[in-house]
Order: C-alpha cells, then sequence, then structure tokens
RNA sequence: GCCGGGGUGGCGGAACUGGUAGACGCACGGGACUCAAAAUCCCGCGCCUGCAAGGGCGUGCCGGUUCGAUUCCGGCCCUCGGCACCA
C-alpha cells in the first residue's frame, strides 16, 4: 500500500466505488444480516438553499448528520438521510434581475453545482430522493393542500394591515419582520392594508402550546421556550364596556359594545378610562367628529411599526370625547385613543387600569386623568410615582363588592357578574394568523382563479399543478406575472368565461413546511404521481432526528408543526408531531480583524492575511498583516460575512486538506450545538492526525494482515494494560456516540491512535483488534480514510464491507482488571495512588491506604476519624 | 423588564449519577534528526513556592450542605441568545 497519506485520490476513489455501488440507496424493507427487518432512523438536516456555493454552515450541519447517519447504519438501523433544494425565493429573482437569466437556470445550476459538492464532502445520501421546492412535481401539493386547506376553513382570504418590505416589495408574515425590519431585506417595514391569503394556524395555537410542553421531551430547552413566547399565552377575562355610539350612518357601533381583554380582571374597579388602537372603529367614528383627531389617527398609522421602537416610545393619545359605561358601576368612562394599544392584540381596546398598570400609569399621568388604588399587596402605596410593586397581586380594595376577594375569586366574580354583556374568562394569543400570498414571482401560484360574475375561484384538482412560467424575468417593476398574458387568462371553472388567474405565489415557508414528508415518498412508488405523501412516508415519519440552525427555532420549526397537524386533520397523516428529537447546530465562526481608516472608517481584513505574534508564553500580542508587516487590531470572533471579509470557503479546505481532514477538525472543534471557532491551526492538526493514522497502518500493514484474531488468555500485563485502555476509550466513545457528543468521540479516535503508536510491539493481534477498532469508530466522521484502509489491510474479510460492518462493543473481559489503581485522599485531597487486587476487602483496602507514604505523612500523629472507601474509586481518609 | 443558555489554563474544549479538575487538540518552550529549513519524533506546559522531594492556591464572586462540590442549595456579578407597550 501508498506510505503517504493521499487524500484527493483516495477520496475520488472511496466516491466512485460508493456510486458505482449505488450504496446510499435505502428502501422501506431493508433487512439485517439475519434477514430481519431493522429499525428505521430517519435522519434530516433542514434543507439548503441553492445560493451558489455550499458555506460552512453546511459543512457543519450535514456532517452532523452524516456522522449519526454511517454510525447508525452500522449499529444497525435502517437509516435514511436525504437532500433537496429550498429553491424558490427571492435571491434567484435578485440574481435574475443582475445577471438577466429566467430564475429558474440560475436556482438549477447553483443546484447542480452545490450537488457535486455535497458528492466531494462524502455524504451518505439517498439523492434518488432529490427534489427542488421549485418542481412543479413538488409544488403541486402545495396548491393541492392549500385548496383542501381552503374547504376546511383552515385557508382564508381577507384585507388586513399587514407588514409591507418596501425593498422586497412583498407582503411579510410577522414571524419574518425582526426588529421591525424584513427578515431578508433589512429594510424597515411599512404598515399597508393588502388582500391575501391567511392560514389559520391559531386554531391550533392550544395544541400547539401543548405538545410544546408534553411532547417533545427530544427539543432543546430554548427552542420550546421560544415557541412558548410566542404563542404567547394569556388567560384572563374578555368582557364588554357598553355604549350607544352611533357612527356617521347612525348605525350602533359593534352592537353598543366594546370589548376589552384583561389578565388583571381583578382591577376592574380601578378602571378610570378605556383606550383603543387608532385602526378601532371607535377611533374612525371620533375621527369624523374632530379633525385633529382625525390627524392624530393618521400620525399613528402612519407612525412605526418597530416594535422594538414602539416598547420605548412615548405613551401618547387623544380623548375622543365619546363615553362608555363601566358594566358593573355604571360609571361613565371617556375612551382614549392610545398609541400603545395594538389593533392586532385581542379586540384593539384596553380597559385604563392606572393604579395597577405601568402603561397606564404613564398615561394618566400625561393626561392628568385619575389613579385609583384597588388591589393591597401589603407595600406602601402612593399615586405619585410609579413602582413595580404596584402591579402585584393583593386583595381588592375600594372595590365594593369585591372587597377582600383575591384574584381568583375576583375574576370569577367579573366573569359572573359581566356575562350579560358578553362576558367570559378567555385565553389569548399573541400569536396570529399566517398571511401567505406574496406578491413576488418565484414562489408556488396561489391557485385561485378571478372571475368577474362567480368571484374568487378555486381552480379545479385536476388542473394541478399551476405551473410557474420557467422563462419569465423580473426587471425590478413588480411581479411579471402580472403582464403575462399565457399565464393569466383562463377559464372560470364555474361559468367558463374568461377568467384571470391569481398572480401571489405563496410564502416560500410553505415549501418547506413539509418538504421532509416528500423524501419519504420515493418516485418508484406506487401512489407517488397521484398522493401528496405516499404511504411510506408512514413508515419513516416522525422523524427520529432533525437538525438545522437555531435561526429557525420560531419561523419554520412553528410552521413545520403546524403544516404537519393539518394534514392531520384532512386525514394524510397519523402522528400529531413531526420532529421526535431536535439538534440546533452551533453557528461556525473566525476572527475579526480591521484597522480604522484617517476618516475614521472601519477597513477589515482577511484572517487568512493576518499572522499573529505571540509574545514567550505563547499569548497573542500584536496583529500583523503578512503582506507588509503593518498592525491591525483584533476584534474577536464573529460570524462569517462579506464585509468583514472572515468567510472561510469550504471549498478550499477540501482543496487543500481533503473532506476528511474537514469533516474531523469541524466534527473536534466544539459539540454541535455550540459555536465553532474558526482555526486553520485547527484543520492542519486534523489532516496531520489522518496523516499519523495512515502512517501507522501503512508501517504495520504487514503485521496486520497476518495476524491472529486475540487470544485474551495468553496476555501478558502489559498487553492486557494496553488491551483494556483500548477497550475503555472504544466504551467511552460509545457512549458520546449515543449523547451526539462528537467533538470527544473524535478525541477518543485520537486517545486510539496514541495507544497503538505506544504499543506499536504489542502483540499483532492486538494491533489488528485496535485499527478495527479505531477505522470503525472514526469511519462515520472520516469515511475515505477509513474505507482505504479497512480495505488494504483486508478488514472486509473478517467484518464485511465497512459500510455495513457491525459496530464495535467492548468486550467485558477486556474492561475486567485484576489490580486497580485507587486515589487516596486526606481529607478531601489527594494524596497518593495506590494498588490493589480488585478482590481486595474493605479492611484490606484501608489497611494499604493507611500505610501509603503520601498518607502518612498528612496522618501522623492525628487520630483517624473514619475512613470512606467508594469501590473502584478511592478511599477519603478523615483526620 | 421577561424567558432560556453560559462563565474551567495562553486558546478550543473534557470531567456521565457529587469522588484524581484541565482528557484530547491548538499555541508555546526545550531536545533529537538535518549542512540548513520544513516535515517528523521525544520531553515540558494552571498559578505561586522550592535545587528537588514536596507544599500552598485554583473551575466568575460570597455563603451553605457534605468525609469530599466545576457538579447540589441560597444570594450576587458578568456574558450570549430570544421576546418585549401582548393589556
Amino acid at each position: 500500500m501508498d506510505a503517504q497519506y493521499h487524500p484527493k485520490q483516495i477520496e475520488a476513489a472511496a466516491q466512485a466505488e460508493w456510486t458505482r455501488a449505488d450504496a446510499y440507496r435505502v428502501h422501506e424493507n431493508g433487512l439485517d444480516r439475519q434477514g430481519k427487518p431493522k429499525p428505521k432512523f430517519y435522519a434530516c438536516s433542514m434543507l439548503p438553499y441553492p445560493s451558489g456555493k455550499l458555506h460552512m454552515g453546511h459543512v457543519r450541519n450535514y456532517t452532523i448528520n452524516d456522522m449519526m447517519a454511517r454510525q447508525l447504519r452500522m449499529k444497525g438501523f435502517n437509516v435514511l438521510q436525504p437532500m433537496g433544494w429550498d429553491a424558490f425565493g427571492l435571491p434567484a429573482e435578485n440574481a435574475a434581475m443582475k445577471n438577466h437569466v429566467a430564475p429558474a437556470k440560475w436556482t438549477y445550476d447553483n443546484i447542480a453545482y452545490m450537488k457535486k459538492q455535497c458528492q466531494t464532502m462524502g455524504w451518505a445520501i439517498d439523492w434518488s430522493r432529490e427534489f427542488a421546492t421549485c418542481d412543479s412535481a413538488y409544488y403541486k401539493w402545495n396548491q393541492w393542500l392549500f385548496l383542501k386547506m381552503l374547504e376546511k376553513g383552515i385557508a382564508y382570504k381577507k384585507t388586513q394591515v399587514v407588514n409591507w418590505d418596501p425593498v422586497d416589495q412583498t407582503v411579510l408574515a410577522n414571524e419574518q419582520v425582526i426588529d421591525g425590519k424584513g427578515w431578508r431585506s433589512g429594510a424597515p417595514v411599512e404598515k399597508r392594508e393588502i388582500p391575501g391569503y391567511y392560514l389559520a394556524i391559531t386554531k391550533y395555537a392550544d395544541e400547539l402550546l401543548d405538545c410544546v410542553a408534553n411532547k417533545l421531551p427530544g427539543w432543546p430547552a430554548n427552542v420550546r421556550a421560544m415557541q412558548e413566547n410566542w404563542i404567547g399565552k394569556s388567560v384572563g377575562v374578555r368582557f364588554a364596556f357598553p355604549h350607544d355610539i352611533k357612527d356617521a350612518s347612525g348605525t350602533l357601533v359593534q352592537d353598543g359594545k366594546l370589548f376589552v381583554f384583561t389578565t388583571r380582571a381583578d382591577t376592574i374597579m380601578g378602571v378610570t378610562f378605556c383606550a383603543v388602537a387608532a385602526e378601532h372603529p371607535l377611533a374612525a367614528v371620533a375621527a369624523t367628529r374632530d379633525t385633529k383627531i382625525a390627524a392624530f389617527i393618521e400620525e399613528t398609522k402612519r407612525g412605526t411599526v418597530m416594535e422594538a421602537d414602539m416598547a420605548t416610545m412615548e405613551k401618547k393619545g387623544v380623548a375622543t370625547g365619546l363615553f362608555v359605561t363601566h358594566p358593573l358601576t355604571g360609571d361613565k368612562l371617556e375612551v382614549w385613543i392610545g398609541n400603545y394599544v395594538l389593533i392586532t392584540y385581542g379586540d384593539g381596546a384596553v380597559m385604563g387600569v392606572p393604579g395597577h398598570d405601568e402603561r397606564d400609569f404613564a398615561f394618566a399621568k400625561k393626561y392628568a386623568l385619575s389613579i385609583k388604588q384597588v388591589i393591597d399587596a401589603g407595600k406602601v402605596y402612593s399615586t405619585e410615582a410609579w413602582q413595580p410593586h404596584y402591579a402585584d397581586y393583593g386583595v381588592c380594595i375600594h372595590s365594593g363588592p369585591m372587597d377582600g376577594m383575591d384574584y381568583a375569586k375576583a375574576i370569577d366574580y367579573v366573569a359572573a357578574n359581566t356575562a350579560t354583556g358578553g362576558g367570559e374568562k378567555k385565553t389569548q394569543y399573541r400569536l396570529r394568523d399566517w398571511g401567505v400570498s406574496r406578491q413576488r414571482f418565484w414562489g408556488t401560484p396561489i391557485p385561485i382563479i378571478h372571475c368577474a360574475d362567480c368571484g374568487d375561484m378555486p381552480v379545479p384538482y385536476k388542473d394541478l399543478p399551476v405551473v410557474l412560467p420557467q422563462d419569465l424575468i423580473p426587471d425590478g417593476s413588480g411581479n411579471p406575472l402580472k403582464n403575462d398574458e399565457r399565464f393569466l387568462n383562463c377559464a372560470c371553472p364555474a361559468c367558463g368565461k374568461p377568467a384571470r388567474r391569481e398572480t401571489d405565489t405563496l410564502d416560500t415557508f410553505v415549501d418547506s413546511a413539509w418538504y421532509y414528508m416528500r423524501y419519504t415518498s420515493p418516485n418508484t412508488a406506487v401512489d407517488y404521481h397521484d398522493k401528496m405523501v405516499s404511504a411510506q412516508n408512514d413508515y419513516w415519519m416522525p422523524m427520529d432526528q432533525y437538525i438545522g440552525g437555531i435561526t429557525h427555532a420560531v419561523l419554520h420549526l412553528l410552521y413545520a408543526r403546524f403544516w404537519t397537524k393539518a394534514m392531520r386533520d384532512l386525514g394524510l397523516l397519523s402522528f400529531d408531531e413531526p420532529f421526535t428529537k431536535l439538534l440546533c447546530q452551533g453557528m461556525v465562526l473566525n476572527h475579526i480583524y480591521y484597522r480604522k481608516g484617517a476618516r475614521g472608517g472601519i477597513e477589515y481584513f482577511a484572517p487568512s492575511d493576518v499572522e499573529t505574534v505571540v509574545d514567550a508564553q505563547g499569548r497573542p500580542a500584536t496583529y500583523r498583516l503578512k503582506t507588509d508587516g503593518s498592525a491591525v487590531e483584533y476584534d474577536g470572533v464573529g460570524t462569517m460575512s462579506k464585509s468583514k471579509l472572515n468567510g472561510v470557503d469550504p471549498q478550499d479546505m477540501v482543496d487543500t486538506y481533503g473532506a476528511d481532514a474537514a469533516r474531523l477538525f469541524v466534527m473536534f472543534a466544539s459539540p454541535p450545538e455550540q459555536t465553532i471557532e474558526w482555526s486553520s491551526a485547527g484543520v492542519e492538526g486534523a489532516q496531520r492526525y489522518l496523516r499519523r493514522v495512515w502512517n501507522f497502518a501503512a508501517t504495520n500493514s504487514a503485521i496486520i494482515r497476518s495476524a491472529e484474531s486475540v487470544n485474551a488468555t495468553v496476555l501478558d500485563v502489559a498487553a492486557k494494560k494496553f488491551r483494556h485502555d483500548l477497550h475503555a476509550t472504544l466504551k467511552q466513545a460509545n457512549f458520546d456516540y449515543s449523547r451526539l457528543q462528537y467533538n470527544t468521540v473524535i478525541s477518543a479516535c485520537m486517545k486510539l491512535l496514541n495507544a497503538l503508536e505506544e504499543n506499536r510491539h504489542a502483540p499483532p493481534s492486538l494491533l489488528r483488534e485496535g485499527l478495527s477498532i479505531l477505522l470503525r469508530v472514526l469511519y462515520p466522521a472520516c469515511p475515505h480514510i477509513a474505507h482505504a484502509l479497512w480495505s488494504q489491510l483486508d478488514y472486509t474479510k473478517e467484518f464485511g464491507d465497512l459500510l455495513d460492518a457491525a459496530w464495535p462493543e467492548p468486550d467485558p473481559a477486556a474492561l475486567e482488571q485484576d489490580e486497580i489503581e485507587l486515589v487516596v485522599q486526606v481529607n478531601g485531597k489527594l494524596r497518593g495512588h495506590i494498588r490493589v487486587p480488585k478482590v481486595a476487602t474493605k479492611e484490606a483496602v484501608e489497611h494499604i491506604a493507611l500505610n501509603d507514604e503520601g498518607v502518612k505523612r498528612h496522618t501522623e500523629g492525628k487520630p483517624v476519624k473514619k475512613i470512606i472507601v467508594v469501590p473502584g474509586k478511592l478511599v477519603n481518609v478523615v483526620v
């Protein structure tokens, strides 16, 4: 065999062999060596957007997935690891405008290149199940399910104030607005009133919340908490303030009831005003009567929707001159329009209790409204300045019939005594329905036909898919579908008259809400063309392990859960939750170097152009450019970004060091959930290790090939110790595999090699066994080198092909030791080590411990109070 | 403000149910090989003290439980992430 490690050659050869053997194709009827059905394991990563080339985040994500998939396959599982492309979306449109190519071509070209990169990385993907979400064979089912949802009332159309992204020229869902800015464009979002389709995710709010709490123990706590917060359940009372306010046409507004929701109905006797949002019907009535009010409403409506700003914004309001009646006291209360009242939450109106609510307090102070204490929480109360404890729970006072009631009694009382006016206990959610209409071209066409006579008509199922034209090139002036007569013109499915197609497309989060259930429908399935998900989906789902970035903790993961429940209710699925276990991998960070320019601007430098000057202790002292030696500043680590020039192209890394070294570094640098700090020295270290593995195998190949199998009965003490170390390390590695702590798995591989090198003169049978363990433990991380050495050292004869070789388990006999080392402590401090026979009695161990030199030094002349013996671990002498 | 993670050598990180703190690697220092360099191999590497053997200190800070605490409990400090006028 080759004495040198040549990653390029062995990686290309291994990949060619796997491709030839179609090694990664899985079948639902996968059988084990005994011919029994294997247990299934579905390990899937969030699908990539085909932006052009793989980035480091992909490399990390899919390598974690691959390591799991390869190991579990050897453990005897029938493992599905698929891949596809989240291919709809704006970057394709932007690239189309820039380069004047159709989004379809740009997208498919990128997919072809990135697929090649995936194969170069050596990921064990079943490519027969690959698809792009822009394939009509896929998005047909988006349209199909959308129509089913319409029938079920889960999808519906409405016109409402929405988040408008002025840069991307489209509507955004609430989940897609981050700090008041579009999640993709970063542009401040505007408010617009636009008709669109919505999915009633709020119908599932309670179930989504309940399942987070009770059915997802395999999810990280932070993701579960984020989803709980997002759904935002509040339990309280909804009741009405009666009134007789009429609009300009003389109609009683909202049947004479101003509904509000409150979690603090116990403070109802402290209400001194009501406040409504600028968009509230009562505000509209007030506007017709007073131009100043109309002006205020306009200003508030146009004002920022940046929620972060709103939190710190000054409370402003205007009195309407309209009055409602307190449902319990009959007092007249004035209605105010407040800029802090959200039309999108509850009824867009609140009861004002300045005595016990910080916002109402600030509002009342500003406009000199009365403040009334109605809760006694046992602390000093003054209306001078707000104190946080004013919001504490307590006992009702100054509350007439409610005096002395605690919170529970008080809310029961309020619900009961407002019931005739529609009052009731109610649960309110922060979650809002999911707006899915996008005014963009490159997405799933919404399957609706607009007929002048019949209205909005669903496209008949037999006419699906509504195909998106592949040749249109957006020019920045909006959705090109609007001008495409071929697409627009159609016949009304009801009356047959000429009609126009809907030009909005579905949010791309629809595509990613269920793609993982299309991978499970192989194109060989009998019902592949007739069903959204084939029968095989029931075999693979729910997914055993999902892997992806924490950035999707709310958006994608909430939509996917909702979509699953909706499919279940349409009879397509029989489970409630799609992802049994979730792993959110950390980001890949890199160092940031910069220099302040003469005009105060900041100039960034690529880490590869900077060298670190260290002091005598090896600590970084200064940083300078490799080119001219001039000094630069270090700004810590941060996400890889184009502007900071600290991105690393994985392709460069693979070209220089090989895929195995790249994979090894990424797996070794940190546990999967934590961030990784990029380090070129670290990748070099990874390759150095692989070279050592290769060298060890090459130097010892002859004796290993011809070695007998291990005969444990004839080993001497040193050989026994060696074998014990090998199997103890294997035991640890297996434990770390089971808890997905892959960085310490790699550490175990390194220990195995260290042990082999130190014991290179041990009996060949042990070297053969040791290397067979190392290659199998290393293989899921670095499959190519393991594959090459496995066959070159003739392990295939004994264990079969590495892809399906039995996973190594530690030999219990090897873990047994005749003599064990114990730690001896005096008063809990380490004072020595002793070797005792495994079978030694407690008394014998105590005796040996007390005679240890280190122990004697610290016990001399002091009476021994007691001795604690932890079998197999330590002895602690207390004096 | 609320919710959820974290604070361990020069650095990334390890330590499973309370039982040898710092595994494994990186960086650094010394040595071997070499005309030389690279590569490779060997040794050292928490801090203080000591020629050494050894001793003292040490897992953000203060306290508690325990024979024994990075691990459990109470109170702080710092930091990262998410949410935030949600009534």
